[in-house]
DNA sequence: TGGCGATGTTGAATCGATTCAAAGAAGAAC
DNA sequence: GTTCTTCTTTGAATCGATTCAACATCGCCA
């Protein structure tokens, strides 16, 4: 019934508490003989570790605590599946919290971290959490951002060019022939979309003939799409874009479906080219196949907890800033 | 730099170390005064407890751990959310943790929440896990499985009529006109997919001139159901089925690619009427809106957490078994 | 035989929050 | 002034694994 401690395992292996714990963590330290009278005790006694007492001790617990926008997003899991492959490796776990694109979830999900004293943070920041983090550091916990490029800051960030992903999209719209683009994305507060933005208005600045609309959503899922999307049906076939580069896919599949819906008829990509971002699984199986600008999503997850687990090793060290570029997928919304 | 300790606290406000944890733990009984002063301590320290240590006195985590087959499967990420956020209200987190159908990997994390002495489990069990669950339920740890009906187990459960739900799906395919019927699915040894099959096939039974085939994969993922679609794409046309009941929605979303990839020309519903099951969120905007059995995922995950909770209270009740009923969606897949 | 190094083992001290029996303080009643 | 209540506060003991200085043992060589 109740659980069974090191001083169990040490009476009835005839040893003494320290041998128990030696032969658990440093069993070169320990005589064959003893290491095979304890392990029998152990196994007879049914006795496991109770984190608690060895966090306590370590003063720091084998979680990794990560936070991300939207785990709903497949873009989301793929990374934190990234990361938990990568933790795994070195004997430690990862904790995926959801902070659905809301600075109190967020904020109440790196609180919880500190509290239990996590090995690391990985985090796909929303709002500004700057001094939350350097209070962590302080702490002794650090943080790794993905998914955000941010060269100068004091943390280190594993992300994707977004400026070059907004680009390619962008570009890629124009080498149709298109003339009319929209940008829908949103809240303009996340980094990612910001900087989307601003990579396809780089890319349409010099391209006089060509206008950029911006539709701004409160948020990046299908829904918002949709209603994004409904919106552009509304409008008078003259005054709706010929094209549309959309910060993610959910928000394209969205659009997408609002395009498709019954009575709307919007055909794509004939009247309306379509792009997303991230490059889901599901945007190839979408009624249109989805085009999107593909993010290494796993090798990003993966990146953050090397530079974690570095960070661990030598605190000290000025921050990692690693930047993969996105890689422009065509399928048939952009096709023809 | 240090964290400080509620000693800390306890010099700073020039009380007793009791009085600082009474603050924090029952304020009703400190005097208003001196919950003023440790309050004010606690904010200059910057004080933050330490959760090890609680863990440690308290026997118990505040943390539900939580086994799913497939993060990647939204229906999964919506059962997590249900139960965060039942959790959530209770004070509690849940670290959600992956099996991917792998018995080896369900077992590791069955041993981490035991290590973690979590203050419960939520599991989608592949293998046959009663065993570990019973240890886990010897050391004060209770368990409620998900998504599986298990009216006479030693555990809780919260489960949805996956026999009815087979059956929904088969007799709205044979009330389409179709008679040639295969369900594609597995492994077998999932009990969801054995029940889903089980249900098609007592459909069927009173039915002498329709005809179930069973196309059994690997995996219940986009992958896996792209590969068997490629399969019947390559038989004669009148040797494939003219409906397709999949075991789940990934499932059914890899059979319509298959279906739609150029030169497959397998028009859906027209030579194959398609359902899945869970009626997620992508399902909707699948290339033809795909048919489904919902469940409602997110009331399912809340309810485990209810009984979860219950059971910490009362660990001499018996159990509890709860068990939705699913619903049939209508989309184009099946349609005309 | 004594001395030295190498190798194994010991167990008290430690991490930090919580608990609870005991002591203290303040007030009420006689 | 004394006795009883009631309300607060105290601080040592506790949870269980880990660490590390001190101790024991053994073999080997001078």
């Amino acid at each position: 019934m109740s659980a069974s401690s090191v001083r169990d395992v040490a009476l009835r292996a005839g040893v003494s508490v320290g041998t128990v714990s030696n032969v658990l963590n440093h069993p070169e330290k320990v005589s064959p003989a003893a290491v095979e009278r304890v392990q029998r005790a152990i196994d007879e006694l049914g006795f496991i570790r109770n984190d608690a007492a060895r966090q306590l001790r370590n003063g720091r617990s084998r979680t990794i605590g990560m936070v991300v926008l939207d785990v709903r997003n497949p873009f989301f899991t793929d990374l934190a599946r990234g990361a938990e492959d990568e933790a795994a490796g070195s004997g430690l776990t990862v904790t995926l919290g959801n902070s659905d694109e809301n600075p109190q979830r967020e904020a109440t999900y790196l609180d919880l971290f500190e509290q239990q004293r996590v090995y690391g943070v990985v985090i796909s920041a929303y709002a500004d959490i700057t001094e939350r983090l350097t209070r962590l550091k302080q702490r002794g916990i650090p943080a790794v951002l993905v998914d955000r490029s941010s060269p100068d800051g004091p943390f280190s960030s594993v992300a994707v060019d977004d400026l070059a992903g907004g680009r390619l999209a962008v570009e890629h719209l124009m080498s149709l022939g298109r003339r009319r683009l929209a940008f829908v994305g949103g809240p303009m507060g996340i980094r990612q979309v910001a900087d989307r933005l601003e990579g396809a208005r780089a890319a349409v600045a010099s391209h006089p003939d060509v206008s950029l609309e911006v539709i701004e959503i409160d948020a990046l899922s299908v829904l918002a799409g949709r209603a994004a999307g409904a919106d552009i049906v509304g409008r008078s076939p003259d005054e709706r874009p010929d094209a549309i580069f959309a910060a993610n896919d959910l928000v394209s599949m969205g659009l997408l479906q609002a395009f498709a819906m019954q009575g709307a008829g919007v055909s794509v990509p004939g009247q309306i080219a379509l792009i997303g971002y991230d490059d889901i699984d599901f945007a190839s199986a979408a009624v249109v196949p989805l085009s999107s600008i593909r993010q290494p999503s796993a090798l990003i997850g993966k990146t953050a907890v090397e530079i974690l687990l570095a960070e661990v090793e030598n605190p000290d060290a000025p921050p990692h800033h690693v930047v993969f570029q996105p890689e422009l997928v065509i399928r048939a919304s952009t096709r023809g």
